[in-house]
DNA sequence: ACCTGAACACCGTTCAAGT
DNA sequence: ACCTGAACACCGTTCAAGT
């Protein structure tokens, strides 16, 4: 492991143990054991190293999305198991799902970050289309369906996040508020 | 207006001007003409005024869906203005934006803030339940409605910003994306 | 009660060297 | 090619005074 790998490791500890905040460049070199600004020779500033992150994350969430298309699931489980990778990176990893979802700035970015995050709704909105083939869901664009629900799964992690979600409704989780959607959605 | 006001109104033009890292206590204070600490005593911390901005600005959210909601516009227009006033202040005022719906953290702090936000939702949730009422949505409770469309909202509010709504649909912008949701949730 | 000014510990980033 | 150490300008926050 080379030490941009081992820096992008450090920082993604940090982010899961003290937020956006305790991810200072100083803190990652020391847990890499660098000196406090060897992260600029492999990585321009800042947020070039949390973009590093947030595309590893993207690369890893995509790999897992394959997984669950090719597994010998029925596809509304698949797509299920597709939704709930999203939860759950939400729920465990807080500050690195930010990083993906809630920075408008990074994500607008050119270069890897934005790369590794289409190839990734590539394969969600592929698992979409193969639960729309069994006629259960609308047949609009496969894309539209997929970034309609990739927002709203989105918008339900967040105000979940907040604790907004279970002021207003009985649902016990981000699930139940999406599969509530799918339900409405689904054709009978 | 009084110390306290002006700040939270400086701070929200800095959000406006320059993004969330041009809130420095600093340059709020010199642009309220006070010294760089008079904020202290107006606010425990800079995270305690940021959460003020965004009180204010569910209060302001809040009353626009007050206005709407009793205009003389069908429901359905209604929703749609509702749903408008979340697109605008996305894309007007992306920074704010943020503090309202893309900052968990700030959302599940207790406080005025938290107050500010469930009555804003209660109104949104209210012009929802008009539109219900005219056959067009889904019987479900109008709470889980609301919640799941400010959810969907959110997440094309922010796939918008990060530049990935239009890569992969052809609408042109988060309206349209809004209008095929409600059309795929209508009973027609 | 409200504000000021100095000070502290910290941070991102730059620069000049080192091997 | 890769790393180190000093330095710079800046920041949130604290503290001791001032009126």
């Amino acid at each position: 492991m080379n030490t941009a790998d081992r820096l992008v490791a450090a920082a993604a500890e940090l982010l899961d143990s003290g937020g956006e905040v305790a991810v200072t460049l100083r803190a990652v070199a020391a847990a890499t054991g660098v000196s406090h600004n060897a992260p600029y020779k492999h990585f321009p500033s800042r947020d070039d190293l949390l973009a590093a992150v947030a595309a590893a994350d993207f690369d890893a969430m995509a790999a897992e999305w394959v997984r669950i298309r090719t597994s010998p699931s029925t596809p509304a489980e698949r797509l299920a198991n597709a939704l709930d990778v999203l939860v759950k990176f939400g729920r465990e990893h807080p500050a690195r799902y930010g990083l993906l979802f809630n920075s408008p700035e990074l994500a607008g970015r050119e270069g890897p970050l934005r790369f590794a995050a289409e190839e990734a709704l590539d394969q969600f909105a592929a698992i979409i289309e193969d639960q729309q083939n069994t006629g259960d869901l609308p047949a609009a664009p496969a894309d539209h369906l997929a970034v309609l629900l990739a927002a709203t799964a989105h918008g339900l992690i967040n105000a979940d996040a907040g604790g907004r979600l279970r002021r207003r409704t009985n649902w016990a989780g981000v699930g139940d508020g999406l599969q509530t959607l799918i339900k409405l959605l689904s054709n009978h």
